[in-house]
DNA sequence: TCGGCCTCTGAAATCGATTTCAGAGATATA
DNA sequence: TATATCTCTGAAATCGATTTCAGAGGCCGA
């Protein structure tokens, strides 16, 4: 037994539980103790300046810098019912699209003194589902989502939960969810019609439609089929390659459509990562771009106008996505009546990937007369 | 006036303001009531089940699914003092080698129940340390910062604050602040002494320092430049050419340093961005990589094992700094001792961008005799 | 000079979960 | 059977800021 005999029996074990802030906090109280006012004066002081007068402000307010006192964010969020926090859940970080628009997000919440949880899903419906569980258990006051396609049991969550909720980079998304971005489908629509108007009649598509949630590649690959359809040139399953969003499936998809199809002339990515791949495949195999064969991407990345050639594409405005859900969902928890969704315009980058199909053939046999 | 008079008149009228949750939340009193016990005995239940009786305990629960009950996070924290979130700020996410740290550090925190914070900083120092004040407010339980440089209020700031602190990507910081990363330095000037074995004496760097809080980057400079000073071949002012991060800049550095220095045949990147750029740019005016000039870029990016020729590169461990850094911090807030700082090993990547000089000039003059 | 009104401040209730303290009930021991 | 011990549960205090309600004090007009 130690000399020195505890007065204490250590029943208490040092546990590893953590055991929040150790320093004593400066609390509302000591402030106004210290300026002799009433803890009620020194809230106002703080959230309605305008009804206190001004030299008792004044005063209050150099305690409260002298004590470097700041409200504590449970006690305030707990009494008044708002976090003052929006969360969002991205698919992945790593494509440059979502970081740009989270980027732009966060930074317009901040400027609303909001502060921003952020999640990735992986592109998994169910890790997408228990990250928006824990959101709402943190008592988030709007969620940020991307894409359209989310299962019900998701729509109900935040229906019963009653958080305002905006979904990205889509223009439109099950369940009513309102929806703040672009026409995909429309947006490749467009794109395999200009290069229709080039000449084209033997085409691929390279899409990353292997995660099931993935709606807004879904759609490109819809406004594509849907563009050769009308076009009397539809989509053989050969000529569509799914992939993920790696540049190497890029590369990979490139090789296998032209085994499978040599005279291919155009190929439409719905992703400028596919279509980097792909070019850099066509440079190693020697075929020429855009002589021998045009290539086309999505989403306007930063490398995609410094490849060499550049990448003729589908420019996305990530960073006003980002801003705009950011506006909506301060609005919406303010309570101000809102649009349903906001179309955004996208916009073709026509660059030096794409040209006429390299022996002039003769047009498309059912091709419609211009406009 | 309707039949069905409403019981309360409407004395408080839609208010503008903000005002939570309108659903009236389930409580822990809620769940007590049908349970027949009382709420100390339904957060025993969510927070030790072990010590209530089994029958109960699984009674209680099946009334907590039941209602859907979820504890308040405010009235939670409050009680406990800690919030269970953790905030990071960043320079920007438009670098990928970020948006992959980030989403490894919030994918093992979410794994423990934390909830991430972010912000970025856009290499701004004063927006840093806005970015940190409106966090720690906020009460989170640890910080996640990037880089060794950080201004002394900052520092002043988070010890106050008595929060759990790491920063990243770096081998050491200022003021002591405990860090997680590679020795930048040393990884340039083995790059560079790998160069210089290859039998380059004419050497280039281009460099992002232009951001004052970019430690990242001038430790890789100072790689660069001990190594060729070591050598007896100590870099002109002419031969370094600063930028910021962007393709575009590396493109037009690159073109500048062979202005300046048309016998150029080694240039160090300090980013694979601006290699990325470099590379094009000398694809664009005709020099051949490696064989008239060899690139080395920082980073390892997807692409740059992508490019033509492949990039020899610099490989950062990104994710393993972000999971490291997670499990710092909830060591750390849990009160466990650790380490001040972690040093991770960086990888040296060979790939074909570069090459031996162009004429196999005669051996550097002081060269050393290899070990 | 006095009553009435207005402005400003303070006391105290409140938000919801956690946890201490003490007591009820059950089991083991004498 | 009675007592000691142990296990489990409930009552109540607590975390810190906000806000309602009421009252103190000052100013004005009569």
């Amino acid at each position: 037994m130690p000399l020195t005999e505890r007065p204490d029996p250590m029943d208490k074990k040092p546990t590893i539980e953590p055991k929040g802030r150790q320093q004593p906090r400066v609390k509302i109280e000591d402030v106004a103790r210290k300026a002799n006012v009433s803890p009620a004066t020194v809230s106002r002081v703080l959230n309605h300046p305008e009804i206190v007068r001004p030299e008792l402000r004044d005063k209050v307010m150099r305690h409260i810098t002298d004590l470097s006192y700041t409200r504590d964010s449970a006690a305030r969020a707990l009494k008044s019912g708002r976090m003052r926090t929006v969360g969002v859940i991205v698919p992945t970080l790593a494509l440059g699209i979502f970081a740009e628009g989270v980027e732009a997000l966060q930074n317009r919440l901040s400027e609303s003194g909001y502060t921003l949880f952020i999640a990735n899903s992986q592109y998994d419906q169910r890790r997408e589902l228990q990250e928006l569980q824990s959101l709402i258990e943190r008592g988030i006051d709007g969620i940020v989502l991307v894409g359209g396609s989310h299962g019900r049991e998701l729509r109900a969550l935040i229906e019963q939960a009653g958080v305002p909720v905006i979904t990205t980079y889509v223009s439109k998304a099950a369940g009513g969810i309102p929806a703040i971005g672009i026409d995909n489908e429309s947006a490749t629509r467009e794109m395999t019609e200009y290069l229709l108007r080039l000449g084209h009649v033997r085409f691929g598509a390279i899409a990353n439609v292997v995660a099931a949630s993935n709606d807004r590649s879904r759609a490109r690959l819809e406004g594509i089929q849907r563009a050769l359809s009308d076009a009397g040139l539809p989509l053989r399953p050969t000529q569509i390659i799914k992939a993920d969003y790696s540049l190497a499936q890029g590369r990979s998809a490139l090789r296998q459509l032209l085994t499978d199809h040599p005279d291919t002339t155009a190929v439409i990515c719905t992703t400028d990562t596919l279509a980097i791949g792909a070019m850099a495949e066509a440079r190693k195999i020697g075929v020429a771009v855009p002589a021998s064969l045009s290539i086309t991407g999505f989403d306007d990345v930063e490398l995609a106008a410094q490849m060499d050639p550049p990448l003729t594409t589908v420019s996305v405005p990530a960073a006003e996505i980002g801003r705009g859900a950011a506006d909506y969902l301060i609005n919406a928890i303010a309570g101000s009546p809102l649009p349903r969704s906001v179309l955004l315009p996208y916009r073709l980058v026509m660059r030096s990937s794409t040209g006429p199909p390299r022996s002039s053939e003769r047009p498309p046999r059912r091709r419609r007369s211009p406009g």
